[in-house]
DNA sequence: ACGAGACCATACGCTACCGTATGGTGGGGA
DNA sequence: TCCCCACCATACGGTAGCGTATGGTCTCGT
């Protein structure tokens, strides 16, 4: 058996304490620690702690980017099926690794960026399965940024158990977002 | 003149930073170099690094507590007018501090606490307001929900240029909220 | 005008972490 | 087998910030 490591290990690691303890807590010693070993492996792998961040800001752009979409696309269905399994899917997680992202951006415009581009990619498509409802452009677009916001507020908030909450509230909100104006 | 500084002026300036850069840029040596002085002065102040942060989220929970809620009030009109009114005023701000808040609220327990009060608060005063408008119990939660996790949402992503934006989007979402159902 | 106390400067020791330099080790290919 | 090199340990010097100790100075009340 061989406990040695590789530089995913040290992303890995490094995300998991991001997103527990936030961007302030992930530095090379204590992370080491934590491994098992001393920083000398850690120097090996990565120039300095600056790269280990570049590293873990794009993993998890790859995973964010697409995975949820995919899942989707993936299930099929309607444009309300995907809209609501959309909904179901994304309010399965806890958003901390998102989360912590997100407050790593308001000190880092590399990360800000980043940001902005999947929510734009996220924001769009949702807004598309709208139009596909069958709403106009404007309407898409203000449903599509309500139902991101939220989800948005609920990471940011505790939401600690991942799950819809209330069935009922959860269809309320969904009445209202799918529902056909005038 | 005088150049000399009270407990005040030091919270007053912990909060610019912790809103600016972040709660690990709020620091005792840094801080003192921008008010011009020397930790000697903090420290004649507080306790401690923590005896600061701690008065600084007090002075933060008595603002956020009341300030928008009584705004709110004192312009009085029916319901739908103060619902309206509430959402123009908060979104008068862009959110930095209580964002920067909620960020420090995922590794202080204190602080998680103190923000699920005024969370629960200004949701509650929310749902009032709905049910104003006739929504029962449960549409009126669902709503107030909906519409503050959309708040914390705008909040937590870049929303910079404080204000509304687009009026189109803020009637047709303002619309869906206040819509009956059935 | 003068003492007291509020406010501040300076100097010190301590800890945590960064990045570098250098040498050690164990497992897989020639 | 043995040697190479990917991976790791150790030791070092440097910086930033914390909190303490101690003494200086400005200002206000009497």
């Amino acid at each position: 058996m061989s406990n040695r490591l590789d530089k995913n290990d040290w992303v890995l690691a490094g995300l998991k304490t991001l997103s527990r303890d936030g961007l302030e807590a992930v530095r090379v010693e204590p992370l080491a620690a934590k491994l098992k070993v001393t920083k000398g492996s850690f120097y090996w792998h990565f120039k300095d702690r600056k790269a280990l961040l570049t590293a873990m800001l794009s993993l998890w752009k790859r995973e964010a980017t697409h995975a949820i979409i995919d899942e989707v696309e993936r299930r099929g269905g309607d444009a309300k099926t995907r809209l609501r399994a959309l909904f179901e899917i994304v309010l399965q997680s806890n958003g901390k690794l998102e989360l912590a992202i997100r407050a790593w951006a308001t000190t880092d415009k590399t990360v800000a960026n980043t940001l902005k581009t999947i929510d734009r990619r996220r924001i769009g498509y949702t807004e598309n399965l709208f139009q596909e409802l069958g709403f106009s452009s404007l309407e898409a677009n203000a449903r599509a940024h309500l139902a991101y916001h939220s989800l948005i507020g609920q990471y940011a908030m505790g939401h600690n158990q991942p799950g819809l909450g209330p069935k009922a509230q959860f269809d309320a909100v969904f009445t209202m977002l799918t529902r056909k104006p005038k």
